[in-house]
DNA sequence: TAAGAGTCGGTAAAAAAATACCGATTAGAA
DNA sequence: TTCTAATCGGTATTTTTTTACCGACTCTTA
C-alpha cells in the first residue's frame, strides 16, 4: 500500500487529470514532470513528488512518464473508475445549473434525481432529471441506488437538509451552502465554498490596490 | 503592518466570517476562540493562532472577543470594505445561475455586466444584468468601470477569453473553467474548481468504500 | 557506438503550518 | 472580597509540505 497523499495533494490531481486527458487527446504518449510544471505553472519538484506518490509503475529516464498510466493511477485514487450516483436537493439557480452541467460525466459523477419543495418544480424534469418532493427523499434516495447528496438550498435550511440526507443513508454530502454542517463523522463532506475561491480573489486584490508589500 | 496571512488562513477567513455574522445576527458580543473551533470544527489553537493574525485588538480572558471587532477585520483584510464591480463571460447555465445569485452582496461584489456570442442573449438582461456581445467588451469594461472579470465559457474557449479580458484593463479573473490560465503576473487569477472540492469527497468516499486504513 | 543531455528516484534540507504548552489576566460565582 | 475557571498572549515543539540536491539511468544523435 503506498503512503497516503496530503489533502493539497489530492486537490492538485483533479489538475493534473485535466491537463492529462487533454495531453492524451493530442496523441502524447510519453511526458515528463518538467513539462506539467510548466504548463500548470506549479513547481517542478512538487510535480515530481506529486508523480512519485500517485505512480504504480515507474518513469524513464530523458523522457518521462506515459501519459495513459498516470490518467489511470489518478482516476482509480479519486475512484473515478466506478460509478457514483447522486441527488440533488434544491433546484434554484445554482441546483438547476448542475442539473444542465453535463459535464460531471468526466468524473463518472451521475445526477440521478433531484428534490423541491416548490409545488411548481415537483413533477417536472431538468435535462431529464426528475424533481420529487423533498418529502419522498428516503424512498426515491433507495430506489436511485444514489450514495451522494448535493445540497443546493439556502443556508438557513442546509443543515436541515443534511440531517434528511444523512437519514436517507447517504454516504457523502458535496455541499454548496455556505455553512459548516454538523454530521455524524462517517458521512463524508466536502465543501463547495465559493465564498473561500473569492476571498483569495478579493484579498490579492486589496493588497495589489493598496501596493502593500507581500 | 501585522505578518501576512498564510493562503490557508486566508481560506479559512470566509467560513469565520459567515459563522461570525450569523452569531452577530443572534446579538452575540463576545465569543472566544474555543467556542468558534467547536462549532466550526476546527483545531481550537489553529482558530486561536488565526484569530490572533487577524485581530486588530486584544480578546478578554474568559470572555473572549469582541464579534463585530473580528468581522471588521475580517471584511477589512479581504478588502469586503470597498465596492468590487465585476464583468461576467459566458451565459450559459452556470452564468446564468451566478448572475441569478444575489448572494454576492455580502463580499460586495457587484455584476454590472454580462457578455456573449450568441445573438439570442444579446440586448437582453438576466437579474437586470444586461448582457452584450463579446465583441464591445473592451469598451462596456471600461464604461462600467469593472476590475473583475468571470469566466464562465466552456474550456476551450477560456484562454482566450482571459485574454480579451486582461486587453480590456481587467485586473483580477475570477475562472470558472477547469483549466489552468496564462496570464500576465500582475493579473490576478483565482480559480471556482468544482472537480477539486468533487476531488476530494471522491477520494474519500472511494477510501471508505475499500476500507484502506487512512 | 560513444557522448551528452534530460529525466528519474531517492534522500536531505528548508520552510510553512499545525499543535501543544504555560504563565498571566480577568469575569463571574461563592 | 476572594476564589475558580476560562481565556488570553506568547513561545516552543512537532508535523507536514515544499523545495533542493545528487548520483544513476536511458534515450537521442552525431
Amino acid at each position: 500500500m503506498k503512503a497516503q497523499l496530503s489533502k493539497n495533494q489530492i486537490r492538485r490531481l483533479p489538475d493534473y487529470l485535466t491537463y492529462l486527458l487533454k495531453k492524451e487527446d493530442e496523441k502524447v504518449e510519453f511526458i515528463s514532470t518538467l513539462q506539467i510544471a510548466n504548463d500548470l505553472s506549479l513547481n517542478s519538484e512538487q510535480v515530481k513528488k506529486d508523480m512519485q506518490a500517485i505512480s504504480t509503475s515507474s518513469g524513464i529516464p530523458n523522457k518521462g512518464r506515459e501519459v495513459k498510466k498516470i490518467i489511470k493511477d489518478i482516476q482509480n485514487i479519486l475512484g473515478y473508475n466506478e460509478n457514483h450516483k447522486a441527488i440533488l436537493v434544491g433546484c434554484g439557480s445554482l441546483g438547476k445549473a448542475l442539473l444542465n452541467h453535463n459535464g460531471f460525466k468526466d468524473y463518472n459523477l451521475e445526477i440521478v434525481a433531484a428534490f423541491d419543495n416548490n409545488k411548481e418544480l415537483i413533477g417536472k424534469t431538468i435535462n431529464n432529471i426528475p424533481i420529487y418532493n423533498i418529502d419522498d427523499l428516503k424512498e426515491k434516495r433507495r430506489s436511485h441506488d444514489a450514495s451522494i447528496g448535493i445540497i443546493c438550498v439556502p443556508s438557513n435550511q442546509a443543515q436541515g437538509v443534511a440531517i434528511r440526507l444523512v437519514a436517507s443513508g447517504i454516504e457523502a454530502i458535496w455541499n454548496f451552502a455556505p455553512i459548516n454542517l454538523d454530521v455524524n463523522d462517517d458521512v463524508i463532506v466536502s465543501n463547495m465554498n465559493m465564498a473561500q475561491s473569492l476571498a483569495s480573489l478579493a484579498h490579492r486584490l486589496y493588497i495589489k490596490k493598496n501596493n502593500i508589500k507581500e
